[in-house]
DNA sequence: AAATTAGTTCTCAAAATTAAGAACTAAAGA
DNA sequence: TCTTTAGTTCTTAATTTTGAGAACTAATTT
């Protein structure tokens, strides 16, 4: 079990909750905390189990979540059977961009429904196709964005 | 009770899980669905129950959390007891505010977590700050998309 | 071969969420 | 004054979510 200040605690719970309200279950969550609180690179199942004090069975179905939701990943060494769990670091960016395809896919449900509705109300088919459009160029900027960041970053 | 074709009724399904995927009770998720797609440019919550078919309880209690939520918002007319429902359709700006911000909140976390953890590991370190930064960046940049948006549109 | 290890899967119970229905309130109308 | 209307609140039941614990599996070690 590893030894976590105070302060190292309560940040895990806030990153926890934080993730809960993303819609994660509340280990999955405090499991994100201490992956990133941590100092250790990687953690074994077994760290983690004790460290939280949580079961087996939700360590395992949270860590095979995260997995497959690519939040994490694991690292193995030859002669040894351990799983060494990480946080992503490296996906930010792709993160972004499926965000921004969730909204997009709402957007064009708005769209949908502007279709569907007619010229009945058009001043809200106007606020609509407002937020519709300004969705669609944010979502197209932000490759841009990521480019001129990484660019601005290099100096 | 609205007449509303079977394409409506799939749409506002649609919308209805869009929401519930954002972490809405699915009564609240079809009834911002119904807002969007009915022609009718406010609904009282009479026509709200009988055209979804659920209880006064439940679209009460979704209609007052959609109202502190800024989602929707009702007019009244003098001599008329009714309340008329529709979707609040100019705050999406703020709505787009609002996601950076919780996007912010979560990049303070993970900069207290790079402060706790020291420099034990300088990647991490590095690769959490540069999620950070771009976060700080894009959130940064919003405001500025917004007015250009807001400008080039105008022509 | 027996025991340990690293995890998975199954079963179940507790807790939380969701929404119905009934009882209620406060204003307006008859 | 009695009734209707527009909605709220309370109680309760069904459903879903969450996670514990035990039993299990498949390597590995002894």
């Amino acid at each position: 079990m590893l030894k976590l200040s105070p302060e190292q605690r309560q940040l895990i719970e806030k990153i926890g909750i934080y993730h809960e309200q993303q819609g994660f279950p509340p280990v999955v969550g405090r499991i994100i905390g201490l992956l990133f609180v941590s100092e250790k690179p990687y953690l074994t199942f077994e760290e983690i189990i004790e460290t939280l004090n949580i079961s087996k069975s939700a360590t395992s179905n949270a860590l095979n979540l995260l997995l497959q939701m690519r939040h994490i990943e694991y690292t193995t060494f030859s002669g040894d059977r351990k799983r060494y769990f990480s946080a992503l670091l490296d996906n930010w960016n792709q993160e972004v961009v499926n965000k921004m395809n969730s909204i997009l896919a709402f957007s064009k449900l708005l769209r949908q429904a502007n279709d569907l509705r007619g010229d009945a109300n058009p001043d809200m088919n106007q606020k609509v196709l407002d937020r519709i459009e300004f969705m669609e160029f944010l979502s197209s900027q932000v490759p841009m964005l990521l480019e001129q960041w990484l660019k601005d970053r290099q100096k």
